[in-house]
DNA sequence: GTCTATAAAGTGATAGAC
DNA sequence: GTCTATCACTTTATAGAC
């Protein structure tokens, strides 16, 4: 019987060369954004040829979702706050700020790309959108229930707390990658939750 | 003698030719960014051809910082801030958010540009960078200049209050321009400075 | 000052060998 | 499953006519 995952010829790497695609043009779409990104680049950076890249997925467009599907699988950052409530969950935002700090090439991919895919024609534009209602969604109901619980201070409006709360996380990381952000952006995330709740969050 | 402005042969406009280009290339990077405008693009709606374009700015790159600086020029969205004191240029932010939800094209330009030019390689890295740098400084004046005049809640520090009003204005814009914000992005930043300001402003 | 023509390089994608 | 070779196209930029 033939072995079924058999190394020879070229066949270095056994099968995962799929994952191992996808990471390296996590990396690439990081640097350059999508369409600055070539397949070729991709393909020198996951040790194969273009042609070999198309192999695993037919498109480039193809290949850009399969990046964005798999930073979701991983979880992080919009993850935390389902399941928890009202001020634990603004809490966790805080903490996602505090862990984005240690990711820097996911913070420039979904900022770049955040931008790139404004374009009702860009490939990633329903995705963004997606992302975004449900990111506040989640937010809003965050406001909410703290607000219910009367952990928050008395004029803060969940439906005008939730965008802003968004807004300044992404502003910061481009302020961040820029090189223009003085302090850390958990600190500036924390001291905005601080003026909203009751009781102020720990500072980080 | 000859006329220095004569329009024989194929020379149509004059000679504000130059103008007219800067004019069509801004349009085009508004709506598809600069990695993903060609110059083909540009020539066409400048009702010319690329070379014709390449004549008046040597290289893309030219062409791009020359409608980064006309942008300057003409004014506008950061200048306001200069000259008005405290209060009155937080204020002026307000406005400019206002101002902005009337030139979505602009903003379209910047959003996508500057998430673009995060990475140290890109042409225009160093101006956005400076461009962060001094609104940051200002803004930072605004407030320190409010604070001082007893304008301000007690625990507003500028330091941390100036990074977080830029990155609001800015991630604002990306859910604007995403179509996913619901009021209007002037009242999301009023709201913002009234939990401030010691007397809100007025609601736009 | 603007054109046509073209060079030189890069793009996503396909065909077919191994 | 990955390669080489190549297609059809687009890109920035240049040369030279008018």
């Amino acid at each position: 019987m033939v072995e079924d995952d058999r190394l020879d010829g070229r066949q270095r790497r056994g099968r995962d060369t799929r994952a191992h695609i996808i990471s390296a043009a996590m990396e690439q779409f990081c640097e350059s954004g999508y369409r600055a990104s070539s397949l070729r680049d991709i393909a020198a950076r996951a040790d194969i040829t273009h042609p070999g890249v198309l192999y695993h997925f037919p498109t480039k467009e193809a290949l850009l979702m399969a990046v964005l599907q798999r930073r979701d699988e991983q979880g992080r950052e919009t993850r935390p706050v389902v399941g928890e409530m009202g001020r634990a969950a603004l809490a966790s935002m805080a903490a996602a700020a505090a862990h984005n700090e240690t990711q820097r090439a996911m913070v420039e991919l979904y900022a770049v790309l955040s931008a790139e895919a404004t374009g009702p024609d860009h490939p990633a534009h329903a995705y963004f959108t997606e992302r975004y209602e449900r990111l506040h969604a989640n937010v809003l109901e965050a406001y909410t229930v703290a607000r219910d619980a009367g952990d928050l201070v008395d004029d803060v409006e969940p439906r005008v707390a939730a965008p802003q709360l968004i807004a300044m996380m992404d502003g910061l990381q481009v302020q961040w990658l820029m090189g223009t952000l003085q302090p850390p952006m958990a600190r500036i995330i924390t001291a905005h939750l601080n003026t909203q709740l009751r009781v102020p969050l720990d500072a980080f």
